[in-house]
Parts: C-alpha cells; sequence; structure tokens
DNA sequence: GTCCCTGCAAATCCTTTGCACTCCT
DNA sequence: AGGAGTGCAAAGGATTTGCAGGGAC
C-alpha cells in the first residue's frame, strides 16, 4: 500500500467539503477551492476526491444526474433529490436501521453498504409552480 | 407534446429490454440487438431508451458504476450490486412499501419515487474468494 | 406530403491518466 | 534523496446532437 503525503490541497479539498451540504460534484468543489487555490487543477480535485472516497473520508454517490457527488458524511443517510431544482437534501437517518435490518434476510449476498435515494420535487419548487399557476 | 410514430427499432428495443433481467445499460443492449438489427445504430437505442423513460414505459437508473442501466420493471423494487462482479440483482418488493410509508414525514417535498440499492459482494464471488484463499 | 425516426459522425460532458516538475518527509 | 502530489493537457468513456435520407400515417 502507497504511503500518504499531506498536502495542502488535499486539505483544502476536505475541509471545503465539510463545509458544505450541498453535496457538490467535483466541478462544483473546483469551482470554490479555486478562491483559495486559484492554480488548483480539476485533475487534483479528482484524483483527492477519489483517494478520499476510497480511504472512507468521504462518501461518493450519483443520483441519475450524469455526475458524481460527494458528501462528507460517512454515516449512511437518504437522500432526497428535487427533480425541479436538482437539489439533494440529508434525511434524517433514523429511517436507516430499519431499512437495511429488512435486507439482510434475502439478500443475495453480503451486504455492506446501502443508499437510497427519493425523487420529487421539494416544497421550494412547490411552491414557485404555485404562484406562476395562479395566471 | 410530439406525436410518437411507430419503429422497429423502438419495438426491438422494448422487446430485448423485456427479455433481459440483467439490467443492462445502453451499449449492453446495443450489442445485443445487433444480431436482429445489424444496421441500428448507438445514437438510436440512446434515443430510445431515453424516451421510453421519460414515457415511464422503462426505468432508468445508476448504481454508481458510470453508466446508466435500464430495467424494463416499471414497479418500484429494490437492487443488489455486486461491487466484484458488477453484477445487479433484483430484491422482493415486499421492503419497497414500508420504506416510502417510512418517509412520508420529515421529506422536504412531494415524494414521486425512490430508489434504493445495496451493495456487497454476491454469494457467487464469496464462494470464489473462498476456494482462491485456501491456497 | 408531412413529420417522426434512423444511421452516421461529430460534439459534448464527465472523469481519468501520462508526464515533467514540485513539495513533503 | 526518494517518492508522493500537482498542474497541465491529452485521452477515454458515456451520452447527446445535427443532419440528410427513409419510413409511418
Amino acid at each position: 500500500m502507497k504511503a500518504i503525503k499531506y498536502s495542502r490541497q488535499r486539505e483544502c479539498i476536505k475541509t471545503c467539503l465539510m463545509n458544505r451540504t450541498d453535496h457538490p460534484t467535483a466541478d462544483a468543489l473546483y469551482l470554490s477551492i479555486r478562491s483559495e487555490f486559484p492554480n488548483i487543477s480539476l485533475g487534483t480535485v479528482y484524483r483527492n476526491l477519489k483517494l478520499l472516497a476510497e480511504l472512507g473520508e468521504i462518501t461518493r454517490f450519483s443520483c441519475g444526474d450524469g455526475s458524481e457527488h460527494f458528501d462528507y458524511t460517512t454515516e449512511p443517510h437518504y437522500h432526497f433529490v428535487c427533480k425541479a431544482c436538482k437539489a439533494i437534501y440529508d434525511l434524517p437517518k433514523e429511517l436507516v436501521r430499519e431499512n437495511s435490518e429488512l435486507l439482510t434476510e434475502p439478500a443475495p449476498g453480503r451486504v455492506d453498504s446501502h443508499a437510497v435515494f427519493f425523487y420529487g420535487e421539494c416544497d421550494e419548487c412547490l411552491k414557485k409552480q404555485k404562484s406562476s399557476n395562479s395566471s
């Protein structure tokens, strides 16, 4: 196994991700990191996100919009994805335990982790629709 | 809304998908359709899969392996994804209802659908590992 | 005849990778 | 010094799209 050395860039990526709750893509994170590291490259962001995910320090998931999202939270929890504005919300993790227990019996293998996505429209987008419908 | 006309290619894509239980990608489906339509193009497969998914005739999901998978089953059910061989198994849908009921209260919006993925190693891969470990 | 659908190829988007150079230890 | 990390740019894979011709209605 390869030794891992400190890097300011990686540290900044971790901090940036920790301070965000919007489950950014690599590119979104890249954009906000550029204010602190104007010369950082997108490749470096991808490389470090991949590394951190493999180390288990962050979580990586794809919710069907064509790009990978990253989350500093590693404890299992659910996501709500708004189909209108593409926002991703965390959902209370109380729901998680019951679900994983449900699965133990009929699984065709050993389950290590699971991911749950709810799709719909968030309250904000529903509001906007209402006000534009009253025309 | 645009009118939709019959096409032999689209019909074949639907039939092919219906006859498969392995949740193929567009490319995998393309390969097997070529035996019946040697001249079909990958673009046509993508276009029709996209259309069918929008019409709600098929389901589309991404499980984190970088490409989209398609499923003829539109009723909600869970998936087990083997991290070793990348196979995707359907799981009994008895689990589904309880889950969506669990979610109704804390959701930040109106839930239309949801997707659940369990990750791990399937029994076959676990077996193979055992036999190769006994060296 | 009209408009949708196809095949083909180019374009686009997201992510990874090779290389020369820099930074950490 | 030695190896890991970086920036850059090119490569790679997946998906979409523009266009001219063919098919459905």
